[in-house]
DNA sequence: GTTATCTTGCACACTGCTGTGCACAATACG
DNA sequence: CGTATTGTGCACAGCAGTGTGCAAGATAAC
């Protein structure tokens, strides 16, 4: 009646199908799953063990990387709107890698919508940050709040998802990008980097 | 031994296929030969009489947009880089029905190339854009010309493809986005805008 | 009115993908 | 060890799409 703990290697192959399938749908999005078993040393057959459906490996994919988004999220506390925008921008580029595949899929129609509600916590973050900046007169006040979280949103989905993510400055390329659009002179926005130059320091990665 | 000149209705309909094609593909990029035959009202063995190939036909409606954006690119002329950029954009999003096709092709890895080679002009004219920009101190310096350049077309792609073309202001709002991308205080392009009203004049289209 | 041109529907072969059933082999777990 | 769990290869059915052949019908051009 009682049943066995699971197979160490049972585990272990599923989290290296999600790997696998993160590194080549952020490739290629309709990627079939014969190719996505194969890139993680397993056969079409097995995947189908551990997954009903494309659609349940898919969901599960999105999930994990909206939590990590929105995780993000609310680990952005500055005061100042500039740099919390700044930190925020710098963060997620860092997670690029968990997140490319989300911006892909992102674009097929038929995730969209599970998409957007698990990045939920995101965009409300995103939308408050607008509100606050543009109250107190760091942003752009030239477009309505809800435009402007809207325009920084498929900025930066535009820029993690086209940026080659190893090359070097990419942060920062990325974080200037966002503050132009939050309203900012570029002048302004170099100023506020290098009087806060951990913002796009390059950290280094503990394997 | 002499040929028949072809008959009208064939000429109409080989048009009217690339329409909806156009309408299609804009949404669907992936749409069937079929559902692009029937919405031009013909059959889906029909459409293999005009085009050889899906190939085919794509590639000649990337040729067509392709002309009409660098035939754009061509005609601004103004000294001012600030200005030339905010009419290029202006006029590039006029003509977005025709080019959102190019736009959401271009993002699929078989036509990357054809379609790169085709905009050629207008990418070259951008290019241009960004060297002269920064030389008058009209644009930022903090990124490469390169860089600032590729950077607009990255934005200028997301903010075609992903705007609702038939929301009024949208043209304001994709200049306004462009003019900060090249680093513009959004307040010099609201001055900018305001002393130019005729960029983002909404303009009447003869039917 | 004749005729070449064009459209249509249907059948067909083909490709690439999904998801499942099943028997057999491998192996981690107790 | 024994055994339940997992991986694998293969066959199979199914689906959606592509591109072609052909015969019959419609029609614009002459």
């Amino acid at each position: 009646m009682t049943t066995r703990a699971p197979r160490r290697d049972s585990v272990e192959n599923r989290a290296g199908i999600l790997d696998a399938a993160r590194a080549t749908l952020a490739t290629d999005p309709r990627a079939s799953i014969d190719v996505i078993a194969r890139s993680a040393g397993l056969s079409r057959r097995t995947l189908y063990g551990h997954f009903d459906d494309r659609e349940a490996l898919i969901r599960e994919l999105i999930s994990v990387g909206a939590q990590r988004f929105n995780a993000i999220a609310e680990s952005v506390s500055d005061s100042d709107s500039r740099l919390a925008l700044a930190r925020l921008a710098a963060q997620l580029w860092r997670e690029a890698a968990h997140v490319q595949v989300a911006a892909a899929l992102a674009l097929d129609e038929a995730h969209v919508e599970h998409t957007a509600d698990a990045l939920a916590p995101l965009r409300r973050t995103v939308a408050a940050l607008a509100r606050r900046g543009q109250e107190d007169g760091s942003f752009r006040t030239d477009l309505t709040a809800p435009t402007l979280a809207r325009l920084i949103e498929e900025v930066a989905r535009t820029v993690v998802s086209r940026t080659d993510a190893s090359s070097t400055g990419a942060v920062d390329l990325a974080v200037r990008t966002l503050l132009s659009i939050a309203g900012l002179s570029w002048r302004e926005a170099d100023d506020l980097l290098t009087a806060h130059p951990d913002i796009v320091e390059s950290q280094e990665v503990s394997s």
